[in-house]
DNA sequence: AGCGATCATTAACATGGGTTAAGTCGCAGG
DNA sequence: CCTGCGACTTAACCCATGTTAATGATCGCT
């Protein structure tokens, strides 16, 4: 599904993924690893349902979320390639994978060269993301980084319409959060508060609405071309309504 | 030269490689751009010589380098995939680079799968290291974050055999270093002293010296796995010295 | 050789965000 | 119903880093 934002794909080339995806999925508690740093895995996963990160700690115990993990999103790109991971991917919420045959992938793609595009151009994109992360965590104030943290993150959802007008799924912890855009926890919730008493944001018991999706990009210096949107990925659900 | 560290290439893949460099080259002055946000570039730039950086700015002026291109390093991987541009390359020395023609890669990758598979190494590598700046600007104090891109630059120059015992360039002004890790100059310039008082490193005229590559590694939490140097990377310049 | 521009250095002062610590709330398990 | 634990909140204090500004050093250019 997630790949249609990228090419058209015939009846044919869906039928194939959804058969790949369907061979075999296993499922991650909440909080629990879903590979580790220097594991080699020997299949592709992907996430199907839920949220999970890639994160990396430091010897003395810092960490830092690097990516977050929606559903369709590919845990272990460079398994195929390179020997071991060099970080760890943790699940959010609970997940369910999908298990690929590193195999079967390449046969697959043989056969469907706009099935490589569409994937090629997923790759790039998430690569796009994490620059954006260097510059967000780099050049921001704490305001607008976790401005912009949001922001992202409501927009993928909606491209995966799963968003409810303004309104979306925020399975993080404060801790989480913190981790993601270098912010001490404290530094996160005071603000929060700013954002909130903005008239920004609300944001409670693992939901996210964004009252005015405008005037947050605006504040924070969000731009969302970096996430290579294109034409395909607009309809989807509509933008939040005006309060 | 550089693919090479990923994959044992056949000398007709190399004439093939090299064929390809030398069609068409192209010569950017120090501090020009080399592709601007919004370029849709028909060609792929490949460094031959010298340093480049890739990019954002934000619209107030704030500006964070995200990645430096050495050479061998390619401008525009995502030319062929993406519609355009979402951040710029600079030159930082005059560069030398080669223009590819998109359709030409293709047919090569086609012609010689290998190619494909150290190609893809090399971008898996590129995102691995945009991953490992996150962490850094994200974690780690000033000390550190400095020390850690000092140590990367250096191994990754020694990858390429342009390293000297343990002395490297650094083309770098000291407000370009603080747009990479997030610091002002100021800071950088105080952090630099600081590092060259512990007797870590000697930094002047474009030249670093890294006196203990060892114990810098250790004080500011450098571990190269990122750089997926694996087996053939290690053999081209001996570490430094102990002076 | 002299000039202007860019780059490095330093000092004094200001502040955003870290740290510590304490308190609250909600909820799962006994 | 109580207990305990994890997540959230708030306040007080402090330090790493930013800002401003002034001075030197370097370097390409005429």
């Amino acid at each position: 599904m997630k790949l249609e934002h990228y090419a058209r794909l015939s009846a044919e080339e869906k039928d194939a993924l959804d058969a790949l995806t369907q061979v075999r999925t296993r499922r991650v508690r909440s909080r629990d690893d879903i590979i580790r740093e220097g594991d080699a895995p020997s299949v592709i996963n992907v996430v199907l349902e839920g949220w999970a990160c890639r994160y990396k700690t430091l010897e003395d115990g810092r960490r830092q979320i690097i990516a977050y993990l929606l559903p369709g999103d590919v845990c272990d790109f460079s398994a195929p390639v390179l020997r071991e991971m060099d970080h760890s991917v943790g699940a959010i919420t609970t997940v369910t994978l999908a298990e690929i045959a590193v195999e079967s992938v390449g046969h697959l793609f043989a056969t469907y060269p706009r099935l490589t595009q569409a994937l090629c151009w997923d790759a790039l994109t998430s690569v796009s993301i994490q620059r954006e992360w260097t510059v967000n965590v780099g050049q921001r104030t704490a305001f607008e980084r976790l401005g912009h943290l949001l922001c992202e993150l409501f927009v993928r959802q909606r491209l995966l319409g799963l968003t409810r007008g303004g309104v979306c799924d925020l399975p993080l912890t404060q801790a989480e959060i913190a981790d993601t855009i270098g912010l001490s926890v404290v530094h996160v919730n005071r603000t929060l508060q700013d954002l909130r008493s903005a008239g920004l944001i609300s944001l409670g018991g693992r939901e996210l609405t964004i009252h005015r999706l405008e005037a947050l990009q605006r504040a924070v210096l969000f731009n969302p071309s970096y996430l290579h949107l294109g034409h395909e990925g607009r309809h989807l659900d509509a933008p939040p309504p005006n309060p």
